[in-house]
DNA sequence: CTATCTTTGTGCACGCGTTCACAAAGACAT
DNA sequence: ATGTCTTTGTGAACGCGTGCACAAAGATAG
């Protein structure tokens, strides 16, 4: 085991790039679906390509794992699934709680892709106290009071903020307050949270606005250049429209 | 205006760093907010405070687009908001698509977050008759076999894929081949397209699973080391229960 | 048992992105 | 006009991620 004390004890040589984490659950998705097929084995050019990545990039990213294949052969999919699962922890039951039931909060309660990866939604949570006790996707809203006592008697450690962003970061408070220690945000807010808590976020107006940039530099291509003129006086910034009243509101919210 | 003739034209030395792009909604929402405010300058340290990166990054950032600070005072907020929502080609129109309106398709319908960044939903589209013709946030719901049609009629050139993950690459192809040239996709699917289109990727169970990764190592590291055995034999893989029997739907179906 | 053939695992080099740290630029006071 | 003080813009160093290319490992056939 090869102790090698540094300042981070257990993780020891556990160093696996954050680039290969984001990608084991692409290698997971193209595993699974071969195993549902009964394929018992892939090379790493079979299944890179499956997952959308080059070859080279897989074997390097599985030699972080450890030496699951056989050279002259291939991997052992059953095998791989379960190591894969293994790493990213989905081999336990992990309950989270869902917090702004609009449209977005109820999609992602009826999304099957959670159940599926050992996620168990714990409750679905809301602020308006109308909404409490409606069912969705079987499961009752309920109220922001009962938010400690929740994540308490669930031991719930993955939160889903699906509130508008004026609330996101006042939800994200006590939902690490209660001892929520992953965060997955999607309304378009910095959260600010302390140390040892992760947050990552998922916008989808951001999504766009990056396709936009590239859809316009396409554009700008085709008629030879000279897209728009570069300078222009620093007073003529006539945006007048307001950006809307919404102050960034995300899909839906509690109201 | 310095030609440079290589083997792109157009952009020049438009050569914008890619994880620059992606961070321009970050400042550009953080800058909208000031605006609000009428706040008239900014530094580089309270904006990248509130865009949740660091000043230097940010610095460097804005250096790609131009000189648009003055030493010894900041940046003038209304003309960062104009130059950067110029830079992702926001100043004008686009109309969107959204294909697949379930729940999640209708949270995105829903979402204020488009329209007041210059995204207009041109239509909503699905596949089950039975919805055509209902209305999801003022709009009707058309089917599928308008898909061209709508697409030509509005010159869309960005399409929003929300389906479930069969019918991804089949709502793919049929988008490209209308002219569609670039995606957002939301289905848990590696999408294939022609050179010249433009993927981005949403996945929300991908996200939770690296949450999981991580939340799974803290954990680790508590109990001091040895997480599970490491080694285990090859036959030992027990994991009987299927994963389910959605293929990875997403949110949501038509029906 | 030996030879051949397939496919893994990885050393190495390269390029992009991040961060540091500072000189240059300008505002502002005197 | 001169000096001080603030903040930008950027050169340079560093580190991470990617992709190439190949040696090592093992399967398989004869």
């Amino acid at each position: 085991m090869a102790t090698g004390r540094t300042h981070r004890p257990a993780t020891r040589s556990r160093g696996i790039p954050e680039a290969t984490v984001a990608r084991l659950p692409l290698y997971l998705r193209a595993l699974t679906a071969l195993s549902e097929r009964s394929v018992p084995t892939v090379s790493s050019e079979e299944l890179a390509s499956a997952a959308g990545v080059n070859s080279a990039k897989l074997r390097k990213d599985f030699s972080y794992l450890g030496s699951y294949g056989t050279r002259g052969v291939g991997y052992d999919v059953e095998y791989l699934v379960y190591q894969i699962s293994r790493e990213l922890g989905l081999t336990q039951d992990w309950p989270v709680v869902i917090v702004g039931i609009g449209n977005l909060g109820a999609a992602l309660a009826n999304y099957g892709g959670f159940a599926s990866r050992g996620f168990r939604v714990a409750a679905l949570i809301d602020a308006d106290p109308a909404q409490a006790g409606k069912m969705v996707a079987g499961l009752p809203i309920r109220h922001t009071d009962e938010l400690e006592a929740i994540i308490e008697d669930n031991q719930v450690s993955i939160g889903v903020i699906a509130t508008p962003a004026g609330a996101a970061q006042e939800v994200c408070d006590r939902l690490v307050a209660a001892g929520v220690t992953s965060i997955l945000n999607f309304a378009p807010t910095v959260l600010s949270v302390p140390d040892g808590v992760d947050v990552r976020k998922v916008d989808l107006s951001i999504e766009l606005q990056i396709l936009a940039f590239h859809e316009q530099r396409k554009a700008g291509e085709d008629l030879g250049g000279a897209v728009a003129p570069t300078s222009l006086p620093k007073a003529a910034v006539d945006r007048s429209e307001r950006p809307g009243p919404d102050g960034d509101v995300p899909v839906v919210m509690p109201a």
